[in-house]
DNA sequence: CGAATTTGACCAGCGC
DNA sequence: GCGCTGGTCAAATTCG
């Protein structure tokens, strides 16, 4: 907060606009340079007395002349500007140039205090028009004239001040809310990870729920985030999709090594946050950085019916590998988002083994850079799954206040074949389906069975008519097709916990608030809005770049 | 000719 | 230690 400086420079252009033609030279040096009056007011009377042999008039006529030079000076906005001598007037401005260098040597700020007040006090006007009642009366018109126009002068001062100070007390406001937003997001990485570690050990809980003969998928809110091998095991007792399978072990190995080396050669924005993440493994001690690392490494994946190589999501992708998975005779594509350099984005393309028909795109990472309109429907429907399902390991009372978690229980708890979460690798991944076909002969589609089990089931409740709609979007259509499909998951379903075991209060709770997340879902912009906020808060901590920071694809 | 894609090689973690 | 695997790189190739 600069005021001298403002204060200057407001002095000046407003002075400027409204007084082109120089009205008298007490505005000037007012305006011009409040900092030089401060001082040369006191003994300016003196001089200019003794230089107009007693008169009042401290500028006479005679002298205007001269004057006018001198104000060309004062208009350079800097008394030391003033290079210039004036002959008869060299003592006064050597004085006054001598006086404003000590007074730079006394203290910047006790200075700019001083002009702001001398701003304040019209005492140049006031001398000179008192000083004219003996002199000629076209000296008293100028006065009133450049009274008027000081008035106005200052009038605009007082204006654009009070809106320096409205925009210094906004300023002041979004830095509380700022740091506010920022030590919740703290305390809630501390609860997470606490509840992490407290359901790590209930980890043998949602393995025997996970081995029940009757559910080939058991759809649960991700548990365990670190890279605990009781969890992958799980997933491998479960019938998981082929991807899921394929994902479980190799991937794990893969991300922890691409937090080093391999994304450290990218130089991409989350090179530090790999890094961390790597000390983290060995050295658990900073719970920020560990929870952070893992809202990155949260993967969203997209089932969905397309004849298409790769479904149109907005984003522009360029395929820097192939690779053949295990157990699916298609390949798996990979890809990296190139909207802008440096984007660690990426993700995987690659047909379901089962029904080829399938198209499952895995993505990962946040975008470091603005979105296209047509990318921020899917980019924010995915970060708002990743988000749930980070979210979503909150335990139920202290969660629900969040806003985030009441998205998440919007969908995930319900989301027994539109939103799956797949705890089999060190990071979670929440697979999206929106396939809805009839099961394959051999039935080990996940989201499939999961929809045949699913009593809750809202889009097996639809038409066909609508499934082939599902089946053959148009490009670009598919955002807004998951939005709606997770909104109508979460209005079919209710809030329903399946999996997992939940206390009773939490579900009632849900169902107290049941009418408000379907609303609240029921706007995809919302859950939009929702998730660039949450993605921005997050991130905002990871980068600095202050870009618009669209998380998730 | 530059950009995008393909494809084989490479790396590192994991299990045996 | 070796093989398997997922993921990535980069040279070669293709495309517009």
């Amino acid at each position: 907060m600069d005021r001298g400086w403002s204060g200057l420079t407001l002095d000046s252009s407003s002075l400027d606009l409204l007084n082109p033609n120089r009205i008298s030279h007490k505005n000037h040096r007012r305006f011009s340079n409040p900092l030089a009056m401060s001082r040369i007011d006191e003994e300016d009377d003196q001089k200019t007395r003794i230089s107009t042999n007693g008169s009042e008039f401290r500028f006479p006529v005679s002298l205007s002349g001269i004057r006018d030079r001198e104000d060309e000076d004062f208009s350079s906005g800097v008394a030391g500007d003033n290079d210039r001598e004036v002959p008869g007037e060299v003592d006064f401005f050597s004085d006054k140039k001598s006086r404003v260098c000590r007074e730079d040597d006394e203290g910047f700020r006790v200075k700019k205090e001083e002009q702001d007040d001398r701003t304040d006090v019209n005492t140049g006007l006031n001398l000179r028009t008192t000083g004219n009642t003996k002199s000629d009366e076209s000296m008293i018109d100028d006065g009133e004239s450049s009274e008027m126009e000081d008035k106005r002068a200052k009038n605009e001062l007082v204006k654009l001040q009070d809106e320096l100070k409205k925009m210094t007390m906004d300023n002041q406001k979004l830095r509380e809310l700022l740091t506010q937003v920022s030590n919740s997001y703290t305390s809630l990485q501390m609860h997470l990870v606490s509840l992490m570690q407290q359901q790590q050990q209930q980890n043998n809980k949602v393995i025997e729920a996970a081995e029940k003969p009757e559910e080939t998928i058991v759809p649960r809110q991700f548990i365990d985030l670190g890279p605990t091998r009781a969890v992958g095991e799980a997933e491998d007792v479960s019938n998981s999709s082929s991807e899921d399978r394929t994902r479980s072990g190799g991937s794990s190995a893969a991300e922890r090594r691409s937090n080093g080396k391999r994304l450290g050669r990218e130089e991409s924005p989350e090179t530090e946050s790999n890094k961390i993440q790597k000390v983290n493994s060995t050295t658990p001690t900073t719970f920020d950085q560990t929870a952070e690392a893992t809202m990155r490494k949260a993967r969203v994946s997209v089932r969905a019916r397309s004849e298409a190589p790769m479904i149109s999501d907005g984003c522009q992708w360029r395929k820097y590998g192939q690779k053949m998975a295990k157990g699916n005779p298609c390949p798996r594509a990979y890809y990296r988002c190139t909207m802008a350099t440096g984007c660690p984005v990426r993700k995987q393309v690659q047909r379901c083994a089962e029904d080829r028909s399938i198209l499952i795109t895995t993505y990962e990472g946040n975008h470091n850079h603005p979105l296209p309109p047509a990318a921020v429907a899917m980019a924010s429907t995915t970060t708002a799954a990743a988000n749930m399902l980070l979210s979503g390991s909150m335990s139920s009372h202290d969660g629900m206040m969040n806003p985030t978690n009441l998205l998440a229980r919007a969908v995930l708890p319900c989301s027994t074949s539109m939103a799956t979460i797949s705890a089999s690798a060190p990071f979670p991944t929440v697979t999206l389906d929106l396939t809805h076909s009839p099961p394959p002969p051999n039935g080990s589609n996940p989201s499939s069975s999961a929809a045949t089990n699913n009593n809750h089931n809202s889009l097996m409740q639809r038409p066909q008519q609508q499934q082939q709609q599902m089946t053959n979007l148009p490009p670009g259509m598919l955002p807004h097709v998951i939005g709606q499909a997770l909104y109508n998951q979460s209005k079919f379903s209710g809030l329903q916990f399946s999996g997992g075991s939940p206390s009773t209060a939490a579900f009632s709770q849900s169902h107290a608030v049941a009418d408000t997340i379907t609303a609240l879902t029921a706007d995809p912009n919302f859950t939009a809005a929702l998730a660039a906020v949450i993605s921005s808060m997050i991130n905002g901590t990871n980068h600095h770049d202050g870009e618009g920071n669209n998380t998730n694809q």
